[in-house]
DNA sequence: GCATACATACAACCATGTATGTATTTTTAT
DNA sequence: ATAAAAATACATACATGGTTGTATGTATGC
């Protein structure tokens, strides 16, 4: 076959991707060959290998287009010494970003549910423990702290915080058919900042 | 090879059960064969054909063998209507098994991270599906009921605490050795619980 | 004219499943 | 009770396919 444009490369390797997405999403990573893939992109596997190392560095990449959405505002939320309220909003949004971008919806249902490899343990490291990092800053901050229920240090606030949210996570990304995430996040959320805040 | 008794047979496939556990766990589902596994039992693929129709059947087995620690003590929680202080041990004591018991620690540990198969997220499902569904009853006790938070209904109060276990186990089982599950346990149940409840 | 962006072809390897062999155990018939 | 028959509990051998990685071809953009 011919050789594409640049900008036509670029594009068959965004297709690869999302191709690989889409099949890593429905078959799990592991029992998906890069055939399948191939196909579902509309070429052979002689073009995944030329973007692309081997399944492993595919899969990287894939995982690579998702940036973790809480980081950026959490990051901002320490720098600002913004108010515990903006807490609860970044943890709103970002539970209800999981369940209306379908790009979101996907590539974490893949590394909860659909990958047992170690980079896809090593990625959700990274992405989550940034987070604990970040949060556990902000509730050191004194003003913060002050909110906190009184045996409640700052480590376990985060552990806990983010631990619920993992659980939300993993259990909607199971049967996402089953409740309205969207409608239940704020109730689900509440909950939680009410049991670490003091009474 | 010569035949084994009856009692010897059982032990073998119980070796197999043994040696599946522990493949499965350092390795992950799909990237352990039957070869490996026999040879740490310390047989042929020939003797797991034998038990087990196919390597999911060997695995569904060695899932068979654990049971949801939880469910008889939620059961009779609910049949006895006991206090909510009662299911507040009932949640630590599961939390403190899964740090203490190895067994249950390499099964959880495949189950949500090592493997990727829909039998797996099947085996969740009963597992955790049950536990929701006797707490929405148990919440649903009027006596119950009413120390729970005024907006709180039962299936979401059941929601929320699944999720928050599930998210404690999830998080731990990633990084056993980063933080003592032990020791925090009352306290991570404790802002569940405390979340729940009215003030 | 040379590097690019693939498609095609080829080699090699596991892993699975099944078929077969076999030494015993267990059962059955006498 | 004992010998023959049958079933058991595996080990061994083999056939197959699916997947990976690489080597090669090739038309075209630059």
């Amino acid at each position: 076959m011919a050789r594409k444009t640049k900008a036509e490369a670029e594009a068959t390797r965004e297709s690869i991707l999302d191709a690989a997405e889409k099949m890593f999403f429905e078959q799990g990573v592991s029992r998906t060959s890069l055939e399948q893939i191939a196909r579902a992109a509309g070429v052979t596997r002689g073009a995944i290998y030329w973007h692309f190392r081997n399944k492993q560095a595919l899969f990287e990449a894939m995982l690579g287009r998702v940036r973790n959405p809480m980081e950026a505002r959490l990051a901002d939320l320490l720098e600002q010494q913004r108010s515990i309220d903006a807490l609860r909003d970044i943890c709103v949004d970002s539970l209800r970003q999981l369940a209306t971008s379908e790009h979101h919806f996907r590539v974490f249902s893949i590394l909860f549910l659909r990958t047992e490899s170690d980079t896809g343990l090593a990625a959700q490291e990274e992405i989550s423990g940034r987070s604990v990092q970040l949060l556990q800053q902000y509730f050191g901050i004194p003003a913060v702290r002050n909110t906190l229920a009184a045996d409640i240090t700052p480590e376990l606030a985060a552990l806990a915080l983010n631990s619920h949210f993992v659980g939300i996570y993993f259990q909607w990304l199971k049967t996402p058919d089953h409740w309205n995430l969207v409608e239940q996040a704020p109730a689900l959320v509440d909950i939680i900042f009410r049991g670490l805040q003091r009474r």
